[in-house]
DNA sequence: ATCAGTGCAAAGGATTTGCATTACA
DNA sequence: TGTAATGCAAATCCTTTGCACTGAT
């Protein structure tokens, strides 16, 4: 049975491998992460720890983290959406990918074993050491097919 | 056989569907995007055409054109790097994706037909009808691997 | 002739950065 | 204690936009 360490105990992991301190900043900017799931952005990020959290932390920061979180795994920069890094975190989650409508904006997210192998080959191929995967459909959902000009 | 239609009539065909007009600025654009293969962004197509071409087109026209390519479906925006909008064009060109090192920079391009049916089964499943497909993994390549801390 | 398209320069907006201050290790 | 991290505000920098002018249909 696999067991994998927590959210919080890899940051630690993280931060320590790294020589990069664990302040109060950098453990409430990853709780707040986890506390929700779903997409978010810096500034939403900001917003939700001034308004949840004891402990404020600046939006320079958040700026300044997120790159970290993703270098650590623990989060991946899922898309950009009208000019913002939109995130989310992939710690101990099951990878999947997106399909976004360009019209509405809906996001369905999909996961398929098989992508997921073929990524992998082509990783082993090439002699490549993956951080990060990143596939994204765009196009139109079923409902907004049709009101597409 | 099949026979594919040119960039350039391509163009025409969109413009022309969208009750857009052909100027001269956006024939710059296109056959400029055209007469280079590789990567590309704003900036630079806009230093190349006031470079090497009669007609200059401005940054504006450029970024006002870009995302008409998109939509018609002639480039894509492969990536972001630097804040800025990587473009590659794709029109008349076999799809692939890419393999990105987070190190050095190097970007290795590959082309796996198993993935792209996958996708192409995804779609399906969802009544998704894709506009613009985009895999991209980071991390680290074969030469950089060892120098990663 | 009309109305979309262009260039210019100014505006916008997300992200980054310099610097003085604070606080982990 | 020393050095990295933080907050603030100013700076960056890619991209967008308002407006008057030009030109494609």
């Amino acid at each position: 049975m696999e067991t994998r360490i927590s959210e919080i105990e890899k940051w630690e992991q993280f931060l320590r491998e790294k020589g990069y301190k664990l302040t109060p900043e950098r453990r409430v900017v990853l709780e707040e992460i986890f506390s929700h799931h779903g997409h978010f952005h810096a500034e939403e990020l900001y917003r939700r720890i001034k308004s949840r959290r004891k402990r404020k932390v600046s939006l320079a920061t958040i700026y300044r983290t997120l790159p970290l979180l993703v270098e650590s795994g623990i989060i991946r920069e899922v898309m950009r959406c009208e000019g913002r890094g939109i995130y989310e975190h992939i710690w101990g989650e099951k990878h999947h990918d997106h399909l976004v409508c360009m019209r509405c904006g809906k996001v369905i997210e999909f996961y398929d074993e098989r992508i997921e192998r073929l990524q992998q080959d082509i990783c082993k191929k090439y002699g490549f050491h993956p951080v990060e995967y990143r596939l994204g459909i765009k196009g139109y959902c079923q409902e907004c097919q049709s009101k597409v000009k």
